[in-house]
DNA sequence: AGACTCACG
DNA sequence: ACGTACGTGAGTCTC
């Protein structure tokens, strides 16, 4: 049987050599040398993908072209380069730094300096695309091949664990990585310039990596016993459910599949279909189909609570205490920072941005999200930031004037819409004004707002044309950013975070009608984007001066969680509020409006 | 793997 | 005439 590395011939070795630093004498002299770079990049190999529950095997350097350095790790070797990886001033590249950043602080480094991450500049350039991996890189920017991870470990059944490679061969992987790296910086650094983009990668996107790393090892504590309470508690309840609809139906039926449900509701109980949704299969069965026919039959009512009983249980109550982490208790997402077309982060594994705030059961959930003994959480979100940026970039005179009033900003919508007084502002009233409000940042037309607001088609067009005519300044933003997005082809936030939109001249209307809407949005959501990085980063820079025990957590779009003692809660909140308004200036003031308690879900304001 | 559904901002 | 709001991640079913 031939090892692995025999394919090596089918792979572009881009390495003239490589050296394994595998004796003290020749770590002393390495570190030596490493300790004279001014610039490096790193690549930690570990036993896995999960930073938090790993080993560190070994780490590969590169600094030159044709060269890489692997030493393999112990503790010694490790502290030996202690120094040189904490130095502020020597930089450091890397892809992914995020996890070299997590792994090695687990090993007790402090990794600094942090500088050039070739995931990220890929991202900067082309956002929205899934594919920012080492191996496409190397693919589609250096028109070369690395040797894939399969090579080294085989495949199936003689699969060999990372931990038991030989030693040579691992490190040829690795310093094959390290040096395709180092090539990557370079290409990248210069196609960030072209496309102006080297400032918002240096002033936002490397500052806030680790800044994540951060957040994700402190992690949240989560009362696992409260969830497996209400999951058993949610079961009794489905399974009474699940016999009710099975009666009125007459039959048992796989109540989460989407097919059966539709067969039984539109061919056995023949309920009518008139101006509901399709999908690709057939009648939708989603909610807001279900809820135009709660008047048809009392099924529906059945069918909707079992769906949101499931989707708590399975996604919620199930889920999270699986992934509570055995080491430190607590539960630690991924905040990844190259997916979102428009330079928002994500979040998995799991996803900590979509846990419930509506429902009862939904508020159970977020009660689970606790602060330990003698700490609270506090939560500070930005108001209305969308609609804030839209006005200033629009320079919406109107719009602004109703900001700087420092009103309620769909009442004042409301009062210029129709020329009333606040007074005279009826819920329904303002209910619509918000749903316009909101729908404007997404280029929304007269139907979604007539379906979401639940207004005739006809008024909803009025209200469409009246709010332009009073808002001219968005009207002509949006016109403008069209046009712009015709002419260039991307769209860009007010940090020149770009998105390219290729569509924007398809033959499909829909198809351009889409990227329209994206173009509109993109600049909007990618301004509060970038202006949440930035606060974030400020307050991490500071928050260990203010405060050192107070640890950042959570990140969830416009909101930004905090663990914090007892008390320095009056002090934490008016310094990341304080933040948080003032670390950009618009045309309108930026609020931040603070909560603090126990657990995620009972949280009361805090006026400072 | 893709479709569907639904949780969030 | 036509589709009809932007951005995500996850669980489940179906093929």
């Amino acid at each position: 049987m031939n090892s692995p590395l025999s394919h090596k011939e089918n792979y572009f070795n881009l390495m003239l050599n490589y050296e394994l630093a595998d004796s003290r004498e020749k770590l002393n002299s390495f570190t030596k040398k490493l300790a004279r770079q001014r610039a490096f990049v790193l690549n930690t190999e570990t036993t896995g993908l999960d930073p938090f529950t790993i080993k560190l095997l070994g780490i590969s350097f590169c600094f030159e072209d044709g060269k890489a350095y692997y030493v393999p790790c112990l503790k010694s070797e490790i502290s030996n380069l202690k120094s040189v990886l904490e130095n502020l001033k020597i930089e450091k590249f890397g892809h992914n730094l995020k996890y070299d950043i997590e792994v090695l602080r687990e090993n007790g480094i402090n990794l600094s300096g942090v500088a050039f991450d070739t995931m990220i500049a890929s991202y900067l350039l082309n956002p929205g695309t899934r594919a920012h991996d080492l191996d496409f890189l190397v693919t589609t920017e250096l028109k070369k091949k690395i040797m894939p991870l399969e090579a080294l470990m085989g495949k199936g059944k003689t699969k060999i664990p990372l931990g038991q490679i030989p030693v040579q061969n691992f490190a040829r992987y690795s310093c094959e990585r390290a040096e395709a790296t180092w090539w990557l910086t370079q290409k990248l650094k210069l196609e960030l310039q072209k496309a102006n983009l080297s400032k918002l990668f240096s002033k936002i996107e490397m500052p806030l990596v680790p800044v994540l790393a951060g957040m994700e090892a402190a992690g949240i504590q989560i009362d696992s016993n409260l969830l497996k309470k209400y999951s058993g508690r949610v079961q009794k309840q489905l399974s009474k459910i699940s016999e009710q609809i099975f009666k009125m139906a007459k039959t048992k039926f796989n109540l989460d599949s989407p097919i059966q449900l539709r067969q039984i509701l539109f061919e056995k109980l023949k309920i009518k279909t008139d101006g509901l949704g399709w999908g690709k299969t057939g009648i939708s069965t989603a909610a807001g189909e279900l809820l135009k026919l709660r008047s048809a039959h009392p099924i529906i009512d059945l069918i909707l609570e079992y769906r949101e009983l499931t989707k708590l249980r399975s996604t919620y109550l199930l889920a999270l205490p699986k992934l509570i982490n055995p080491k430190t208790g607590r539960v630690h997402t991924s905040f990844n920072q190259t997916i979102t077309a428009t330079g928002r982060l994500s979040s998995s594994n799991p996803n900590l941005q979509n846990i419930p705030t509506r429902g009862d059961l939904g508020k159970i959930v977020r009660i689970a999200f606790v602060a330990p003994p003698g700490t609270k959480l506090i939560s500070v979100d930005y108001a209305h930031i969308e609609l804030r940026i839209i006005a200033s970039l629009a320079n919406d005179k109107k719009m602004i004037e109703a900001f700087r009033a420092g009103e309620d900003i769909h009442t004042e919508t409301a009062c210029k819409i129709w020329g009333i007084k606040p007074k005279e502002v009826t819920p329904e009233i303002r209910r619509a004004a918000k749903t316009i409000n909101f729908g404007v940042t997404y280029g929304m037309g007269a139907r979604g707002l007539a379906e979401s607001a639940g207004i005739p088609l006809d008024e909803a067009q009025k209200f469409i044309k009246k709010y332009f005519e009073i808002y001219q300044g968005i009207k002509n933003f949006l016109e403008k950013t069209k046009f712009s997005a015709k002419k260039f082809g991307y769209v860009e936030t007010l940090f020149g975070r770009r998105r390219y939109l290729p569509e924007i001249d398809s033959p499909i209307r829909q198809f351009q009608a889409q990227a329209e809407r994206m173009a509109i949005n993109m600049p909007v959501q990618g301004t509060a984007a970038d202006i949440m990085k930035l606060a974030m980063i400020k307050i991490a820079q500071n928050l260990s001066k203010i405060s050192p025990s107070s640890k950042m957590i959570l990140q969830v779009h416009d909101e930004l969680v905090f663990e914090v003692q007892e008390k320095e809660i009056r002090k934490v909140a008016k310094f990341v509020k304080e933040a948080m308004e003032n670390v950009v200036k618009l045309r309108v003031p930026i609020v931040a409006d603070v909560e603090v308690g126990e657990n995620w879900g009972e949280m009361v304001k805090l006026k400072l």
